[in-house]
DNA sequence: CTGAAAGCGCTTACAG
DNA sequence: CTGAAAGCGCTTACAG
């Protein structure tokens, strides 16, 4: 049977008060009192009550999660869905007290980020949820939140930051390389292949490169040289048809191309305006325009990041850690779901 | 701001103790005063705070679960992945008053299955979690279940029963058109295409079939009229050639085998032994043999149905149904997971 | 038909 | 340095 606070109290023959000070480091507890306690604690491997605990301190002591993402724009709603698990989590969490508050940045500008934190750090926030679009301003981020001790979890991307932290996202690296198989599977030995990296105005995102490098690492992991090339696109509302992506209407090889990023939806017009056939297509994320496209046979492949999941997992993983003190769920692989039309139906 | 018991009690200026009455349909309470009651926790939504419920049930009243599950025998472990999944629940949920007995049966014998009911019938339970192996015992045992409210989540199958009831499992039927349209990719119009049904002492499970089917279906889906050719073999440790097999060892063209179960790992000594190429493997579930073949290449698809996922959902669905009367999780589609080398590097 | 009271396990302000 | 007590929101046995 597990222990309680009283039943630790009988056996140390103190009140539930004394037992309570030691558990919370609150001091004011003689060492020899304090060493009895924490002796009958780890031997008894009390886990303190959860449902109790929150339940006498929700009215008071909220958790309180600051959530920072990208600003919503019109070609990407994308981070609406890391918020909608973030809200579905809110909302189970409300009767144990948890608060959330919403700030945005703009994806072109490291000052709005910055300036946002700074106003998230004006409350006094448990957790924070954000995305590592800045490298410099989340360096500065992580340092002081591991002062205040404030728990921070990065969505979406994995980049290399100095202190070590907790980033819940899928592993683009090999993302390209399960992308890689599954075009393999279907162009073969004798294709051409191309990688399609849709630019934004602040060049390629990092984990399209990191998605580009997989497909790349899975063709060496095979042992085949076949033909890759990059195209960088800068991005455009219909893509323009570059001097590079010509090739794609000559010849009648099979050709694949792995688009690194949720813009893949634009590849099937070109296609189409074109006339070229013999040709297959992945990219990632189930956006209403890729999901059509898919179901139309002109994308073969989604990969699907499970944004919503993130946010989701973000939040339970920071409130079990918060309020159990576990931290098993902060850092975590999203797996890398494969979609096809089928799934759909 | 959301109301508690008290703010209810004295809205209707009455105690706590009546309007639990209400809520709990206890009774012994005039119609004037229920009426009143019911009306103010309608128009300002009350919902239960379940930390609150719990804390006060979970030393008396727990939630008790019976899981029966088919014995695992060395040639089928899979069981104790669900179980896994519904251990895993078991910990997270025990603070909360929860306590599950293990059951089991013989997955040859529905005798087996009525006396593990029968024992269960004996104890109290709150819920069941089970598998549908048996059509009528399982018709018997909802309607059981339905006179004494007890709760039941069917795990692996969903099969066609007299009462609604729910089901936590794969859609086989779209899993067999996923893996279709899987196969089809590397295959093409021009191959041949193999069904490989490995029978049990009882013959063709249903979700077997049900995956047959949906190969099918996927092929009449896309209009193609391709050959495929349903070998129905039965079980044993090492799988022998049957006549129907050897059509394999012919001809250069492309062949595609589709088992429709867990034993797919048995198929690659075949081709090995018989030197045969030009040919591409996928089956169902992560089994340690299955996840050899993938990275041997031996086998280019898993289908994972996520028994443990499916466990700990049954679990925590069946927990939220019960401590807040809320069925939203009980009957769901476990995602069609597709898994290649890759996922495993 | 209804109310007052004890208690689930933990937290904390207060008194000493 | 320590204890006694109130209270989180809900549940229920008891008294009337």
């Amino acid at each position: 049977m597990s222990i309680g606070i009283k039943q630790i109290a009988a056996l140390a023959n103190v009140s539930i008060g004394t037992v309570d000070r030691v558990l919370h480091k609150r001091g004011g507890v003689s060492k020899t009192t304090e060493d009895k306690i924490l002796k009958i604690i780890s031997e008894n491997q009390y886990k303190k009550n959860m449902m109790a605990s929150r339940l006498k301190l929700a009215s008071k002591n909220k958790i309180k999660f600051a959530i920072l993402l990208p600003e919503l724009t019109s070609s990407a709603d994308y981070w609406g869905l890391p918020k909608k698990g973030i809200s579905k989590a809110r909302k189970e969490l409300k009767e144990f007290g948890v608060k959330v508050d919403y700030y945005q940045f703009s994806g072109s500008s490291s000052t709005s980020f910055k300036k946002a934190i700074e106003r998230i750090f004006l409350k006094n926030y448990d957790a924070i949820i954000t995305v590592p679009y800045f490298e410099k301003e989340c360096n500065t981020l992580l340092e002081i939140t591991k002062r205040r001790d404030i728990q921070v979890v990065f969505l979406d991307t994995e980049i290399q930051l100095q202190n070590p932290t907790n980033f819940i996202r899928q592993d683009s690296h090999k993302a390209g390389m399960v992308a890689g198989r599954l075009l393999y599977g279907l162009v073969g030995d004798q294709g051409k292949y191309f990688i399609v990296n849709i630019l934004n105005d602040r060049g390629i995102q990092v984990n399209n490169k990191q998605r580009e490098d997989g497909f790349r690492a899975f063709f060496k992991s095979i042992g085949k040289n076949v033909a890759i090339k990059t195209i960088n696109h800068p991005l455009y509302d219909t893509l323009s048809v570059t001097e590079e992506m010509e090739t794609w209407f000559q010849g009648a090889d099979l050709k694949g191309v792995f688009v690194t990023n949720s813009r893949v939806n634009l590849i099937p017009k070109i296609f189409h305006t074109y006339n070229v056939s013999n040709t297959f297509l992945i990219g990632f994320d189930l956006n209403e325009n890729n999901i059509i496209c898919l179901k139309r046979n002109e994308i073969d492949f989604l990969i699907n990041q499970q944004p919503e999941k993130q946010g989701y997992i973000a939040m339970k993983g920071l409130f079990n850690f918060i309020s159990n003190q576990d931290s098993s769920e902060l850092n975590l692989d999203i797996p890398i779901e494969i979609m096809v039309k089928e799934h759909f139906i």
